[in-house]
DNA sequence: TTTGCATTGATATTAATTGCCATTTGCGTT
DNA sequence: AACGCAAATGGCAATTAATATCAATGCAAA
């Protein structure tokens, strides 16, 4: 659960990575930003705002490696690009709610799912190590504009 | 739940669209292939042997056509492609194991999740009309191959 | 047969992501 | 402080899935 900079350092340190000044720009958007779901090119433009000689390279670089630290989680809400989130909670308990009016994402921590896994390994032959789960429906905005009940 | 081409043609009707041979060749391989996850270069390949004529584009529009009317179920296994499959059993009872080795996808029918809905629902602001779930981990063949236990 | 309209197939286009490579930077060693 | 070198960067080309465009085709009704 990194919470600074320098635990993030500690991370990279220990795969012999660097924390280079991108990195430490884009992993303080994260920081700053709190609970929103980014993609690499929101990214990029909040990040060009203060430091207009970032290249979009780096962003994709520097989201990817992130994510192979477990710091930032990578996931794909169907719009088309990925998108990032500071990886707090862990993987297990984080789940997603997606309006299919406008695309709103919300985000929510439940651990309701965490028996069913041993359930599911005893009936496949997998092993299992994680779980995504996403709802789909229509967000109070929505709701309230559209007949959707 | 559509088994034949002619319960597919009575859907197509009835939103007035036609079942021409492309649809049916199309819908065909669904039906003969069984339970697997095809991209629509997957489809147009398996088409062209018998059908070298066909175009792609007729098979990205008959997928999605076919995916709206709900025989098809379009789904995201994050490789970068949309993948599609036989709508047979109600999404809401169909997940997924993803293999994180070799992609391998498997399928598997439970309502486990019927009654978490609600639960989510609930505990938010969200009108929930779908889910989907997805476990990650390691299949059979690769656990012998590398150690994954 | 003629007309109208959905459908098709070829091709151009879009958009996200990755690849490539010359240049720069961080950092440990002199 | 200057050096050497691998890692990292930035700009841009290349890739790739998916969509848009549009002329040609095919079917169905009049
Ligand atoms: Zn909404
Ligand atoms: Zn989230
Ligand atoms: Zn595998
Ligand atoms: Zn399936």
């Amino acid at each position: 659960m990194p919470l600074s900079i320098n635990e993030v350092k500690k991370l990279l340190r220990a795969k012999e990575y660097k924390l280079t000044p991108q990195r430490q720009i884009i992993m303080q958007v994260f920081l700053d930003i709190g609970d929103q779901h980014l993609s690499a090119e929101d990214v990029y433009q909040i990040v060009k705002q203060k430091h207009p000689d970032i290249g979009l390279a780096t962003v994709y670089r520097t989201l990817d490696l992130l994510s192979d630290l477990e710091v930032l989680r990578k996931m794909d809400f169907g719009d088309g690009r990925s998108r990032f989130e500071l990886n707090t909670a862990g993987t297990h308990q984080h789940h997603h709610l997606i309006c299919l009016e406008c695309g709103a994402v919300e985000g929510f921590d439940d651990d309701l799912l965490d028996g069913l896994e041993q359930v599911i390994a005893a009936k496949s032959k997998f092993k299992i190590v994680d779980h995504q789960l996403k709802f789909y429906g229509y967000c109070q905005a929505c709701r309230k504009q559209e007949a959707h009940d």
